[in-house]
DNA sequence: GATGAATGAGTCTTCATTCAT
DNA sequence: CATGAATGAAGACTCATTCAT
């Protein structure tokens, strides 16, 4: 809270939208609580944003930007493919921790107000493109063998939204994570066939 | 409708809830649409459900019944687990292709109203311990090697939630299912590294 | 109150309306005091009109209605043009009397909501037009002299205006009406001049 | 609006006010709305008026002291009653060209806030002293018979009221008003009746 | 003074739920 | 039992007003 004091307004409600529709699912949540939360008035909000639902896709694009952002950073260029698989993984279970509120909100959202899950796909788009390149990458250079590089990249997201769900409702335990991420790691490398 | 006008009450305001909270989120979804789709009066709703929370949770808790009694059925005691595996992820597809809604729901409605979650997670808990068994199974008959059940089990389950939500929100064509089925059965089989 | 009871909802709520926003301006007016006065649940109102203008608007219009068919009714075919004309100006302050919160706001909400004010022009289309006709008629049978029949028609329509404006603003007792009644008829009839 | 800025800016507000007042009824202006037409902050407004409802008393007023002034100054004393009364009933007309926005708002805000509509009574009153007089002096010297002076003076005013709303709301060509004022004159003195 | 960002009291409106028929 | 008219608690949103700069 006294870290929020030193946001701007705006920032500020974004800070508590995240936090308080990460508790509760959007439509228990209240627009005053928000308010209050962000330690502004009730006006204020609407000052910002035109109205409930414009507060909540623009929380849900910025969770989107941190996140999309920061993976990327995480992967960098450098390394075999394997490695920036790894640091992908690695970095998954590390905004859980960072930004657990806006965790909660884009494994749990799923069915987003209309406008906003354009934003939604073009996002999870991109994540895919980069993925398909990362993939591609590891098979040029004979790190992986010929796999269907679009199916694969998705099975890597939906394991990504799944790490989360479980972590989140299951209360995987986030202390176990990196051993997690091997195992998942080798089971994707290696498979699951004997030989 | 004509079928729906077939069945009891009980299950049309099941069967017309299913489809309704498949289009919209719960707070979008009024108890007169849901009663009018049903063709019963909204009073007779309260007849058999305590009210929106609970038929809400009865109509979850009616599509894992559902989804989690066939898969069993369709994965049977037969063949080898690879068999089984497969004709698991199969069912899965086809699932989403004869309940759309009911799919619909199950991958979006992450966020459960509290006392459902833990049905959510009894049944979840069903399933990935039936996973369990039958990966335990092919490991000790030599199908696959020595991998962590739990882990994989848990991963298996993602991939089925993303399968769904990539059908339904990506528009993956249902048509393809088949070979992409196939193909990510050829990815946890034999693993994403060249040797 | 007692009477209202006897009505009908819709009624008692367009009754409602009336008294109060014949008391204050429509700004001032709240619609739970409608459902109040009305003795009806604030969503109740709400089941019978759309939101606060479709009521206000549909009040006015009753308000027109009332006027005009009474007033039609109360001048009939019969007679010289002059009696005509007499018992429309007798009607009309009798209308204050009957139906005093009509009056009220028929009198004082000339900046009515723009679709309702399309009705109101029409309606006062419609009386100008039976105005004309009434002096048309005087002027053929020889009782008026040649006069500009749409001039005076509006005339008279602002003079009734001013009427209810004069009894309900400037407090001019309504006792007296019959003798104004007759002053006015005798300037209109006779005219200031001395010869 | 370049001439409104050489204005002082109460001047401006009082203006910007009557031009909006003008368009829609009180409840539907917004203080912001008058700042930003009379380019000031929202906030001076306030340091020249307690609040809406002194800005648009004191608008109201203005109004009325205008037009009052100008039309007794358009009468004078000169001439007979008749040509008097023909000025003023021109003047009339040409106020509306002259102050659309200010007859608007007489003609149409008739259920002013209390307090104003004492003054507005007050205003009423003088004016209809003035009438009265007039119609006095004529009858006096003759050019008038014996009509009861209250009552005409109260018929004129409506007709006034009237006129403008006809012209303002029923949209009858300003043009005319020429050969109409003329018309509603010869009504008036000459009378309705055929001798 | 002038400003406009911030405020929150005040309202409209919705919709889950009830209950008389 | 079934119904749907009626209800009012709950909540989104507005806008007159204030006050720190």
């Amino acid at each position: 809270m006294k870290i929020m004091l030193e946001l701007d307004k705006k920032a500020r409600i974004l800070a508590a939208a995240m936090e308080i529709f990460g508790e509760r699912p959007y439509h228990a949540v209240k627009m005053e609580e928000i308010a209050e939360r962000a330690s502004v008035g009730k006006g204020t909000v609407y000052g910002y944003f035109s109205g409930k639902d414009e507060l909540f896709r623009e929380m849900i694009h910025e969770s989107f930007e941190v996140y999309f952002r920061e993976a990327l950073a995480a992967v960098s260029e450098q390394g075999t493919a394997k490695d920036q698989l790894r640091r992908l993984f690695h970095y998954h279970l590390y905004f859980i921790e960072k930004h657990a509120s806006a965790a909660r909100i884009l494994a749990g959202e799923r069915r987003l107000p209309n406008p906003e899950i354009e934003v939604a796909k073009e996002r999870y788009a991109n994540m895919k493109g980069f993925l398909s390149q990362l993939l591609s990458k590891g098979i040029s250079n004979g790190e992986f063998r010929e796999i269907d590089v679009q199916i694969v990249s998705e099975i890597f997201l939906g394991t990504f939204t799944s790490l989360w769900a479980a972590v989140i409702f299951n209360e995987l335990p986030l202390a176990e994570s990196e051993s997690v991420v091997d195992k998942i790691l080798d089971l994707y490398l290696n498979g699951l066939s004997k030989s």
